[in-house]
DNA sequence: CTTAAATAGGATAAAAATGTCCGAAATAAC
DNA sequence: GTTATTTCGGACATTTTTATCCTATTTAAG
């Protein structure tokens, strides 16, 4: 469904949240522990979320990575998938027509637009707080 | 969300079977021009889904590509994605995590779950018929 | 039997995605 | 100021996906 850049960058994004929460910045080296994922990679997606101003960064010792606590809530999945994976997964066409619409539907049209409206829906709806607070209690995981 | 081997298998599908349902038998060079896909891996797709016995070949002169009238109705897209993506599309976590069930979800299990679910239905209940009388009747296209 | 047309399949190439390395720049602590 | 730490960013390497090429095999037609 995803990248793996992309899987990489939320799973990243949510632990930065859960992080923040409690006003704790958090290394690039801890990320990538934390979320299971290639240590130099994964620094290349945070660096593309820094230039999308979905979280900040600070150099130097005692640095990392954290998110305005006041911006939490408002960083919603789509501004994530949308800064690494752009929008194709909403807007392309499921068999990869150039042209694909009411007029010019290809086969699946039909089927796939609620689908994808369904998973755009979801996107533009949850956002970092409430997945940041299910990793805090236990109720989700980010790894294994 | 499918792979571009996807794409041309479910094109090349539907327009064999459009064909199949008027008894031609059609060749690759015909089929890669309808669809607009590269002839030679338009090619390794159809063995594939020759040898999962979906798609019937014929070697030689007047040779070429078929289905089954009878079966035309019963091949769903989930067995031509199968074939040729496997099942990740239906099983895998959305965040890429090897285990992710209700015991131990992802930030987004829950969510996804519905959506994966929606897929899987439609991938399972769309079949070949309905897809290739759309395209025969000028309802749907298959380029451009 | 010969020829032309077609799929099968192995080998190879190109492109994209994923992953690694290393030096530069910034920053806190001493 | 020096040092240790950490992000930034360019270059490079590996793997996977996509695409191409070429030969072998099969088959209908003449």
């Amino acid at each position: 469904m995803f990248s793996k850049a992309c899987e990489y960058g939320i799973k990243a994004s949510i632990y930065i949240a859960a992080n923040s929460y409690d006003g704790v910045r958090v290394s690039l080296k801890e990320i990538a522990k934390e979320i299971n994922s290639p240590e130099a990679f994964t620094a290349k997606i945070l660096q593309d979320l820094v230039r999308n101003k979905l979280i900040n960064s600070v150099k130097g010792a005692y640095g990392g990575f954290e998110i305005e606590k006041e911006k939490i809530s408002s960083i919603k999945l789509s501004q994530i998938v949308n800064a690494i994976d752009g929008d194709s997964i909403y807007q392309g066409c499921g068999l990869g027509l150039d042209v694909c619409d009411a007029n010019h539907p290809c086969p699946v049209h039909d089927q796939f637009k609620n689908i994808r409206n369904e998973l755009r829906y979801m996107l533009e709806h949850t956002n970092l707080e409430q997945l940041a607070l299910d990793i805090k209690s236990g109720a989700s995981f980010l790894k294994i």
